[in-house]
DNA sequence: GCCCAGGCACTCA
DNA sequence: TGAGTGCCTGGG
């Protein structure tokens, strides 16, 4: 990956796998508008970006050099190779083949840990377009104005300290539904501390096992939560979808059990099962494969 | 009006 | 330990 500021924007290029779209839109992450052919605002950690598309080269606009090399480079994963991922999960894999070449640019996102905690508490038995239109009604309830980009304006999701603020009821009028009373209990354990956002030298089933116990994350959240935030792409997080194809693609048609399923990515794609799971769901949802 | 969506808690065998 | 059921909400 190379790149150089021009106009204090920052222009990409010869980089790998990287589509802003696919990146985006394949359901890791909720704060984001398309306002054009590969042309996204962004917010994450505080800050508003627009990145977009042109020709072969990725511009970063409405940022600084600081930012890109302190936040959107480990936000967009770039340090990681990712042909040598695919290439090694796709490798005697027909179907992993398929899906790769289907999105190419997926990269997995390193995104704000409480944030994305709390985004994937809301995502149960939700649909996306809600799911983001919740996280922008709470994020403008209870966190900062960041900036007005093109006469919309933004706020960053909020702190543990800001969201304690909410009480049930300021949540439901955010439309989070039943999902309101387990974003009370994970903002007060992580508060006090029984919930350790900054557990890095825990083993996965370690913090697996900790967030899991806040009401309202089961092994699907925890999961969501440690690979797109954690960075710990083991996981294989196990949603509909994911067993949808997983049970029409490599067990015959027959409904398998999510533990047979956790094996079955253990065995076929080991450390990197979390990419696998990402270029599958991401397939099986466009293609409704199984449904 | 009914059904369901990127799960989970709760209940009951 | 596993199966069954209800849940806010809004779109098809």
């Amino acid at each position: 990956m190379k790149y150089f500021v021009k106009n204090n924007d920052i222009v990409l290029y010869e980089y790998d796998s990287f589509v802003i779209s696919q990146t985006l839109e394949c359901g890791q992450c909720f704060r984001f508008n398309c306002i054009g052919p590969e042309n996204y605002v962004v917010v994450a950690f505080g800050k508003v970006l627009n990145i977009y598309q042109i020709g072969d080269s990725i511009i970063f606009s409405n940022t600084t050099d600081d930012d890109f090399k302190n936040i959107w480079c480990r936000y967009f994963d770039f340090d990681r190779n990712y042909s040598e991922i695919k290439k090694s999960i796709s490798e005697n894999d027909e179907i992993l083949t398929k899906a790769v070449e289907y999105a190419p640019g997926i990269r997995i996102l390193n995104q704000e840990r409480f944030e994305c905690l709390i985004s994937f508490i809301i995502s149960q038995n939700n649909r996306i377009p809600m799911i983001k239109k919740v996280i922008e009604n709470i994020s403008r309830k209870y966190g900062k104005y960041i900036d007005t980009f093109e006469d919309v304006e933004y706020y960053a999701f909020p702190t543990p300290e800001e969201l304690a603020q909410a009480d049930e009821a300021g949540l439901m009028e955010c439309k989070t539904g039943f999902r309101a009373k387990y974003i009370i209990d994970a903002v007060l354990r992580v508060l006090k501390g029984e919930i350790k956002l900054d557990a890095d030298d825990m083993s996965t089933d370690e913090l697996r096992n900790m967030l899991m116990t806040i009401k309202g994350v089961g092994p699907k959240v925890a999961d969501c939560t440690m690979m797109f935030s954690f960075g710990r792409c083991e996981t294989f997080p196990t949603d509909v979808w994911v067993k949808r194809i997983m049970s029409e693609l490599y067990f015959g048609g027959r409904e398998a059990s999510v533990k047979e399923i956790h094996q079955k990515a253990d065995e076929c794609f080991g450390e990197y099962a979390g990419y696998a799971q990402q270029y599958l769901f991401n397939y099986a949802r466009q293609f409704k494969i199984g449904a």
